[in-house]
RNA sequence: GGGCGCUUAGCUCAGUUGGUUAGAGCGUCUCUCUUACACAGAGAAGGUCAGGGGUUCGAGUCCCUUAGCGCCCA
């Protein structure tokens, strides 16, 4: 038996890895009762969590270790539950981040382009890089400690998932809920794709509003107002237009029926400027008469309003421009120029032309790229979209009718609110890393749907198909995550017995982009619930509040930190930090406090792993220390029954994802009652024969269950301490204590409350009072500067609290500093100790003899205070309880006041009686 | 334009069925290297809980309203 000392301080960064390599090699992050193993139990219910799978070629950065921390501790607590758990963990291929990426790397070391590599040779180096790079953040994800079980990785292009997203593909197509066709999109002229609407970004910049003349064409029906020529010359209608290129594709010029300034020239034609198109001018009370000119151009092909105007017209669709945002065949002799370009060359022309009117700055909402940042451009487009409006009626109906439950439930409303307004989402993509379209064109033009790839058109045989050249928006592999990871559309056993899952954890910022369409997915594919609960954690912000972006250059690093104060600190920060659905101010400071709990933990891990190691090896007689209360002292009793309400409290919490409660509540419990009393006064029970083995063994219990409570915020020093501790008691003569523990505290059980006993209330407000006396002796000795070293007498009266405080004396003796030689209690004294310092709590007087240091004239000054403060508090308490309040409130609370108005008098007539 | 959130100590934040002296960490000030821990211990200062109104015996907590900040949707 080996007991090396344990180093004074926590060292994080020799524990972390080994601990976590000894959980996975122990298989701890499988659960324990799995379909594919016999003894299998299906009558069991698992908890299961399927993670939100990372870019796979992404870096950790804060957001990964907020979800990684939550999602851990909620497995980690229903491990230890004795749930079979299963956190499914695995990362998606990021269509658009992973091309760019690798383009952007080809082009610098080898200055070649994806183009003119080739597709297939383009895959291929891509597929090089995965496997290169795709492991960097699932091994950051491990360093956070998650213990999820990597023998059920994923990945969104596996073959099995591939799968999925074809039969997902084709049964929408089967049921009509897929089409093909050309619609007004939102293209990407930087990434040559087109993007879904949640893709782009929409954010208020400067722009400039461009007026200028739509000239009326002369009509001899309509005499021009100056009576010259043949009518209408030099007629316009004044427009006003934030992108002049687009001029080039209007096919409508559009005013209010209502409008007086225009109403003459509704059906007239007007001229398309410079390029001499005729276009109609035509009335729509979607115009607004206060806004701009008060007339609208309609460029259907470039505008989303436009559009839907031009459709209640049959207007014609005019497109300007190419995927690269350049002027087509349609715009005249702008064609080739970039739209930029074009907007400035074709302004002064016409301003040339006489067309302009003026030009003045204006602030609007300018769509960009999500990935790429460029300017968004609406275009007409032919594409793939989802029918989605029936998907999202069941969704709805799913969380309306409480199958799926939205913590916190705020975000229901803005869930119902987002589906509602549905629009049908666009999913092709003209990229080539994703999962390619399952569909084949053969020269007929015949469309050949398929899950396996056919050798010929399954209309007319013809052997000459191709694929579509797209791939599917990754999100929608991503929609099918929880249950493709599990082996849908294979009814595999994991599938049955794993899914529907339990909670969905992400962050709010993803709610549209995943937790709505993996809803959608999951009833349509099948026909079940994805999850029954979504749990939304905030965004995660610099200590001001602010964003993190790498231009503030206020990014704070995850690996950085936890090189820097281990992986716990940050686990317990982010977790304590935050409230659901919330963002959190996060700042290297409170990192740096929890390294310290981490520390402290550890350290009071020590001084009972001491205590325990320090036990002479000679087992107790059968039946002591099991609970008979008579042997525990007060401080033991306190301990054990605020250890009890701490578990009962946290349990709660947890219920109610409160989990930043909980873990403050078992923070400040190890930190201020176990640490900062318990610990100092077993000190002193430990010097004691009579009580040692006690002491140790309330020590031991009330540690064991401490560190399996903060298991799930810090699972490393938690794991650590607790292997120690666990082999210090089974070679000591408490072995029993440990008799059922097993090898490692992650699969430990979680504690479980006993029902109050009764004595509870009493013992807690006898040692409350024991913690007054001493905190008010500590605060005189501080305020007298008498050193800690410095041990003093004191006299005390203790009223009916005289058994109390003799059996306490050694405790208070200890903890204020008193000498235990020269502490004498009475019941009462006839004639009060002279120089000294008096003290009143409650009916307990105290007279520390501070020779030479006691003024008189201050000591009254201090007592007359005291005095001063204890009778507002009666003043205030005898106004409440004359009020209605005696007859309204609860009669426990009223009683609770009552009781306070006692003890104040009380002290009150102790003071005055010093004072006299 | 519609919706949501936030405003509590110098800073960052807790405070979920309303219970009457509002808490923590960091920072500040005193004292102490007391044999678990100076990544610590003991003590102190610091808040009319954004403003106004209401409900109630009682409001940081519920309702209305104003202001500022932030986010989402259009």
């Amino acid at each position: 038996m080996t007991k090396h000392e344990l180093p004074k301080a926590y060292d994080f960064k020799s524990t972390e890895a080994r601990i976590y390599a000894m959980w996975e090699a122990g298989g701890y992050f499988q659960p324990w009762n799995d379909p594919n193993k016999p003894g299998f139990d299906p009558s069991v219910k698992p908890f299961v969590i399927t993670i939100p799978p990372p870019n796979v070629t992404g870096e950790l950065h804060l957001g990964h270790a907020m979800f990684v921390s939550v999602e851990d501790l909620m497995i980690r607590y229903h491990r230890m539950k004795g749930i079979p758990t299963l956190w499914v963990p695995g990362t998606d291929h990021a269509g658009i981040a992973t091309q760019l990426m690798v383009e952007r790397d080809l082009l610098k070391n080898e200055e070649v382009t994806r183009e003119e590599l080739g597709r297939e040779e383009f895959l291929k180096r891509t597929w090089e890089w995965k496997h290169k790079y795709g492991g960097i953040i699932t091994n950051q994800i491990r360093r956070l400690g998650a213990s999820c079980d990597w023998t059920r990785e994923r990945f969104t292009l596996d073959e099995g998932l591939s799968r999925a997203v074809r039969e997902a593909f084709v049964r929408l197509y089967e049921k009509g809920l897929i089409y093909r066709g050309p619609r007004l999109i939102n293209w990407s002229p930087g990434l040559k794709t087109a993007v879904s609407d949640l893709e782009v970004e929409y954010e208020e910049e400067e722009a400039t509003l461009y007026y200028f003349k739509y000239m009326i064409k002369p009509s001899p029906l309509h005499p021009s107002p100056s009576g010259r020529g043949e009518g209408g010359e030099g007629e316009f209608i004044p427009v006003a237009t934030i992108r002049p290129e687009t001029i080039l594709g209007d096919t409508a010029v559009a005013v209010h029926p209502q409008d007086e300034r225009y109403k003459k020239y509704i059906g007239r034609t007007a001229i398309v400027p410079i390029l001499g198109r005729e276009i109609p001018v035509i009335a729509d009370e979607y115009v607004s008469m206060e806004f701009g000119t008060g007339a609208l151009k309609i460029t259907p092909g470039h505008d989303p309003n436009d559009y839907a105007i031009a459709q209640r017209h049959n207007l014609p669709v005019i497109s300007v421009l190419d995927a690269e945002a350049k002027v087509n065949e349609n715009g005249g002799k702008y064609q080739g120029q970039d739209r930029f370009e074009a907007r400035k060359n074709l302004w002064a022309d016409m301003k040339a032309a006489g067309l302009v009117i003026k030009e003045e700055p204006y602030r609007t909402t300018i769509p960009r790229s999500q990935r790429g940042g460029e300017i968004v451009e609406p275009m007409i487009s032919t594409q793939w979209f989802v029918k989605i409006e029936p998907l999202a009626k069941a969704a709805i109906e799913a969380v309306k009718d409480g199958r799926i439950r939205i913590v916190p439930e705020r975000f229901e409303k803005v869930y119902f609110n987002w589906m509602e307004n549905i629009k049908d989402w666009c999913i092709s993509r003209q990229l080539w890393w994703g999962h390619r379209i399952p569909v084949w064109y053969c020269p007929e033009g015949h469309m050949t749907v398929a899950r396996e790839d056919p050798t010929q058109c399954a209309a007319c045989g013809s052997k000459d198909i191709h694929q579509d050249e797209d791939v599917l928006d990754t999100w929608f592999s991503s929609g099918l995550w929880p249950f493709s990871t599990l082996g849908w559309p294979e009814e595999t056993p994991d599938y049955k017995y794993f899914y529907p899952t339990s909670y969905m954890e992400t962050g709010y910022d993803i709610l549209f982009f995943w937790v709505a369409r993996m809803i959608m997915s999951g009833l349509e594919f099948t026909g079940q619930i994805p999850f029954h609960t979504v749990y939304l954690h905030g965004l995660v912000r610099d200590e001001h509040g602010q964003k993190m972006s790498k231009t503030k250059g206020n990014v704070i690093d995850p690996l950085t930190v936890m090189d820097e104060f281990g992986t716990d600190a940050l686990r317990f920060t982010l977790l304590v930090g935050s409230t659901p659905g919330n963002d959190m101010n996060l700042s290297v400071k409170k990192v740096e406090a929890n390294r310290n709990f981490a520390n402290k933990l550890w350290n009071a891990g020590r001084f009972v792993i001491n205590a325990i190691n320090s036990l002479i090896p000679t087992p107790f007689p059968e039946g002591e220390g099991q609970g008979a209360m008579a042997d525990y002292t007060l401080a033991d009793s306190w301990i054990w029954a605020k250890l009890q309400q701490l578990i009962r409290d946290v349990e709660r919490q947890f219920q109610n994802f409160q989990y930043g409660q909980a873990g403050q509540q078992i923070y400040d419990f190890l930190w201020s009652d176990f640490a900062d009393w318990y610990v100092e006064i077993a000190k002193e029970q430990l010097k004691n024969e009579a009580t040692k083995a006690q002491t140790v063994e309330t020590l031991a219990r009330v540690l064991d269950i401490c560190l399996r409570l903060l298991h799930p915020f810090t699972p490393f020093v938690t794991e650590e301490i607790w292997g120690h501790l666990r082999q210090s008691i089974l070679a000591s003569p408490i072995s029993s204590l440990a008799s059922d523990w097993p090898t490692a505290l992650i699969t430990a059980k979680w504690p479980q409350p006993r029902p109050p006993e009764g004595w509870e209330e009493a013992k807690s407000a006898d040692f409350e009072l024991i913690q007054e006396i001493v905190r008010s002796i500590r605060n005189l000795r501080a305020e007298k500067n008498v050193t800690p070293a410095k041990k003093i007498a004191a006299v005390i009266t203790a009223g009916n609290q005289l058994d109390l405080l003799e059996s306490q004396k050694a405790v208070i003796a200890a903890l204020a500093g008193l000498d235990p030689s020269q502490t004498t209690i009475y019941q009462s004294l006839q004639e009060k100790p002279a120089d000294s310092a008096i003290l009143v709590v409650g009916t307990v007087e105290i007279y520390l003899p501070l020779a030479g240091m006691v003024d008189l004239a201050e000591e009254r000054a201090r007592l007359e205070k005291e005095l001063q403060e204890t009778e507002a508090h009666i003043a205030r308490l005898e106004k409440l309880l004359a009020s209605d309040f005696a007859n309204k409130a609860p009669a426990p609370v009223v009683q609770k006041e009552r009781d306070k108005l006692a003890a104040y008098k009380a002290t009150a007539e102790k003071i005055k009686a010093q004072l006299q």
